[in-house]
DNA sequence: ACGAGCGCCTGTCGGC
DNA sequence: TGCCGACAGGCGCTCG
C-alpha cells in the first residue's frame, strides 16, 4: 500500500489525529531489523519520556518529531501503522516495534514482509538528506524540463527513482505515465517541453486523485481506499484500455511489472 | 550514467 | 491435496 498517497492518508487520518501531544512511556522491538538506526539498545533507551510535537510526510517516508529526536518510518512494500488501546501482552501477528504512550494508547509497526524501516535521529537529513523534491513543489513548474533532459533513463525506471523524484511508486508511476501518454520505456532526455509539462501535470492529478482517494487498497492490507477502482492500466494487463479499447501489455522495466496502452502510448526514442 | 541481477521476506494465486 | 514458480505499493548493493 504505500506510496505518496498512502502515506498521506495514514498520516493525515490515522497518526495526527491519533498521537499528536502523547508521551511515550515505553518501547518494544519485536524484529531487530525493522529498526535501521541506532542499535535497538540506544533506540529503547531515547524514547521514553520524549513527547509527539508533530507528524509530517516526506517523500514516502513518515516523521514523526519528538522532543528531542526524529522517528522516520519507511513502509517499503508491505508495512502498517495502527495507533489503538494497548492491551497487556497482546501482540499481532507481523507487529515489528511498538511505542507505549502513557494513556493507555500504543503505535505500532506492522510489516509481514519485514522490508520496512524505522531509525531515530536528531536531524532527519542523515536519512532524507538524498530524496528529490515532492512532486507537488512549485519550484519543480519551471524546472521539470531541465530535470527530465539532464537525464537519459526510461523515464519508468526515472520516475521511480526516490532522488529525482520523492513519492512516486509502481501503481502511480505507471498511471501517471498512461495519462501523459508516453511510453515507459521513451528516454527522458528527448522528452519536448510539452510532454514534460503534460508528464508533470499528469503526475500531481494522479496523485490528487489518490489521496482524494484515500490511497489504493490491494491485497490483505486495506485502509478503506478504493483507488484501485480507478485504475486505468496498473493490473489490467490484457484488459481493454478503457480510451481505445486495445489490450493493455504488461512489460517488466527495472525489475517491476509495467503496464502501458501500446496505442496511446507510443514509444518514441 | 545506466541497467541488469540479486538480496531482503512473507503471503497468495494459478497450474500441474 | 500438495508442490512449485511467479508475483507483490521498495530499495540498496554489486558489477559490467
Amino acid at each position: 500500500m504505500p506510496e505518496l498517497p498512502e502515506v498521506e492518508t495514514i498520516i493525515r487520518s490515522i497518526l495526527i489525529p491519533g498521537i499528536s501531544g502523547k508521551v511515550i512511556n515505553s518501547a518494544e522491538v519485536l524484529w531487530i531489523k525493522s529498526v535501521a538506526s541506532p542499535g535497538v539498545e540506544d533506540f529503547l533507551a531515547r524514547l521514553p519520556g520524549q513527547a509527539v510535537t508533530g507528524i509530517r510526510r516526506r517523500g514516502k517516508y513518515t516523521i514523526i518529531n519528538l522532543s528531542h529526536d526524529k522517528l522516520l518510518i519507511h513502509l517499503r512494500m508491505s508495512g502498517d501503522l495502527r495507533v489503538e488501546v494497548a492491551v497487556e501482552n497482546e501482540v499481532k501477528k507481523h507487529d515489528r516495534v511498538a511505542l507505549y504512550f502513557s494513556d493507555g494508547t500504543q503505535l505500532v509497526f506492522n510489516d509481514p514482509r519485514k522490508f520496512g524501516r524505522v531509525w531515530l535521529v536528531r536531524n532527519e537529513y542523515e536519512v532524507l538528506g538524498n530524496l528529490g523534491p515532492d512532486p507537488f513543489d512549485p519550484e519543480l513548474d519551471g524546472e521539470f524540463h531541465n530535470r527530465l533532459t539532464n537525464r537519459n533513463k526510461n523515464l519508468k525506471s526515472l520516475l521511480l527513482d526516490q532522488g529525482f523524484l520523492a513519492g512516486l511508486g509502481n501503481i502511480y508511476t505507471d498511471e501517471s505515465l498512461f495519462h501523459a501518454g508516453l511510453h515507459p520505456l521513451s528516454r527522458s532526455g528527448s522528452v519536448t517541453l510539452e510532454q514534460a509539462d503534460r508528464l508533470l501535470n499528469s503526475i500531481r492529478q494522479v496523485l490528487s486523485e489518490g489521496i482524494a482517494r484515500n490511497g489504493a487498497s490491494i491485497d490483505w492490507v486495506y485502509r478503506g481506499g478504493n483507488f484501485q477502482n480507478s485504475f486505468m492500466v496498473y493490473q489490467r494487463t490484457g484488459m481493454q484500455c478503457y480510451h481505445c479499447g486495445t489490450r493493455i501489455q504488461r512489460i517488466v522495466v527495472g525489475q517491476r511489472g509495467t503496464h502501458f496502452c501500446p496505442d496511446c502510448q507510443k514509444f518514441s526514442a
